[in-house]
DNA sequence: CATGAATGAGAGTTCATTCAT
DNA sequence: TATGAATGAACTCTCATTCAT
């Protein structure tokens, strides 16, 4: 993959010859604002990190974007553009409703592992222009409806327990998109195995099978769901 | 609660009157910058933006805060400070490791709908110094071992189906956590409603019950893990 | 005149003390700034150029104007009220269109003396943004139809020889803005002495009188007007 | 005349072939940039955008003058170059001091008409190197000086009414020059038209003949200068 | 105490100008 | 030759922070 080249060689190199590829050096300089962006915040992060790290000078920036919201932006549309890729995939292919669930929670955490995929969900929306934000939002609320329809799908096909898909949605999205918060590179864990772990617990739940459901007494408000 | 109090008696009425005590002003600083932080990130929200929807002047602020950061860090210590009481009350309840669980999602979400709590979460840690950075990831880390004790406690009691407490414990505070970027005071459920909903899905989990677990075949990526 | 008094004592005084009168200093921004502007154009004239000759600081300009537009519109306003306000005590005045004409030279001139009046015939309109630019333009329109307006007046009442009025308009408002672009203060010439000569010049015209008007017939170039 | 084939053919045409004479180029740039400058004022007209309306790269244009003054001081010198043109027509003329002043007049409004007459009298000084404005300024006084002579002519010979040759050349130099700020090529008078108007107008004065010069009792601060 | 005024440091952005190909 | 890429210098503007009253 094009990423783990450029992680191989370092992004800055693509700016050693001048006579480089136009859309290479784009790349690279989006990915370096991306880890930026993670590892110190947006606002934090000046177009010289930028530039000084790719051992460019600030204004060269200006060749390859217009500002550094646009910078931002085109980062958010890479991660979105992960995201459906695989959705696409995904909704193409036959299976039950779980079984697109899960195959949702699998590729999405492995998204997540990825700076692009970690700014769309880690950044602060505050950040973008209203115009922008209108457009991530629309990108955002697409991946979030699939979810849904996955898993309404799965009601009606009796794969899934009946239950209100938009909270459901929810919650499992919540669940992998945290992954971009404390998921790092270096990890004990690998992306694969942190993606299929998350399928598991989410689609079984915690709760012991073949056992009545414990009683929910004590815990103040929970609601009684035993048979 | 004085939480719900200044809610209905907005916080800028607690500069009218010279007398006022310094604690209720300061809280009523917390809350409007809490709240600008969540509408703009902190990095777009001034000082001036704070002092002026609570009718004082910028150097007011100084007189209850020694910095901008200051307010910001005070915001994470509110905010983990509710998480860590109600915590506290939930491990001295008797009650299995899935009914403690079942508490904790409950009593976490419904933090993640108050300005203090979200902030907690959603603010980039990157606008943080290292210092004050250290102090808060203290306070998180406390929080997910409090969590992963609660689902080791259900593992050994026979409350939980096994598995990694580390990556059970993710799933569920990412879950819980993400309520605090859709949650919508005005919106159409309750934080009561939400909670309830969440511990029902996460202990549970999406597959029906009673029926063999589904054979993730055809999904290309999904681990086979069953049988 | 306060602006003779501020000529005495030079613009920076103004911000000698924190505790002046914010809108002397408002003023005195606005003289400093005309008259670099005019020294060295808009363009060049940057911010730093205005603070330090005010010896004050740059940020401390923001607290009177939003904008480095600001300042340049605000010239021109202050320059059109000069002249408007001129014009509005001649057209109060009764006296036949030639008088009124030549009450609105002597006033112009005078006004073309001073850096406010200068500014709104020197500067460059391109560097007003298209609102800006609309109301300057509104301003210089207004300006432009009462003197068209005394001419017709005074064409109507038999003291100014037929002509088209927009055009013997444009030539004596033409004439008498140039002022602005060789005036010098400290000149051999008086404001007062110029501005007479002006009316003088312009209304009764060059030619000797006592002989024929020469024929200027339709000769495009150098018309040959023999003998 | 060249001026106007160009009008015809965009400037840009004269860089679709390789194969043109670079003086053809020199002179496409520099009308190209007068327009500019013209529309927009010299500071906030890049070279970018010069190059753009040429469909040439930035770069080119440096093969043709040596910096973006250079343009500017040659867009000047064409434009005097214009007007001492056919001020040595005119004074090689016979005629009267009135009949020379006429002609001056009705040529320079012509000049005060196309792009390079309109740079030299619109444009901002201050935007010239202090060596380059010392070379316009010598242009402008000879203009200066021819003028006042031609008056001082007139003078003698009688066909001048007496007064100061300074202000007076001050007085019809504004009102020509003035021109250019109004001036629309697609407007409703020709360039002739305005001219002859103009020479009328000054010449003649706006007063009507045969008649006292009326009293400018009344008018507040007119002097009293008739007999 | 509280405030209007002021500042220093630095951000993003622009642009004339020059390499390097 | 002619150009895409790069730069350095500068400018406008912002903001947390602190005097001075």
């Amino acid at each position: 993959m094009a990423r783990e080249a450029v992680a191989v060689q370092p992004h800055w190199k693509a700016f050693v010859s001048r006579r480089r590829d136009p859309a290479t050096k784009r790349e690279a300089i989006l990915q370096t604002a991306a880890q930026l962006f993670l590892e110190q915040s947006y606002g934090r992060t000046t177009l010289n990190d930028v530039a000084k790290r790719l051992n460019i000078t600030k204004p060269a920036l200006y060749h390859y974007f217009r500002s550094k919201e646009e910078i931002l932006l085109e980062c958010y549309r890479w991660g979105t553009g992960l995201i459906e890729e695989s959705l696409t995939t995904i909704a193409g292919h036959c299976g039950t409703g779980l079984e697109k669930v899960e195959a949702f929670i699998y590729a999405y955490a492995n998204v997540m592992t990825v700076n692009f995929g970690r700014c769309v969900m880690r950044l602060d929306e505050g950040d973008l222009s209203s115009k922008a934000l209108a457009e991530v939002r629309t990108y955002k609320r697409k991946i979030d409806r699939r979810l849904r329809s996955f898993i309404q799908e799965g009601i009606e096909d009796g794969s899934i327990t009946p239950c209100d898909p938009k909270i459901a949605a929810f919650a499992i999205a919540g669940a992998v998109n945290w992954i971009c918060m404390w998921y790092e590179p270096e990890g004990a864990r690998t992306a694969e195995e942190i993606a299929s772990q998350f399928a598991q617990t989410l689609t079984q739940g915690l709760a012991r099978r073949g056992r009545p459901a414990p009683h929910p007494n004590g815990t103040r408000k929970v609601s009684n769901r035993e048979s």
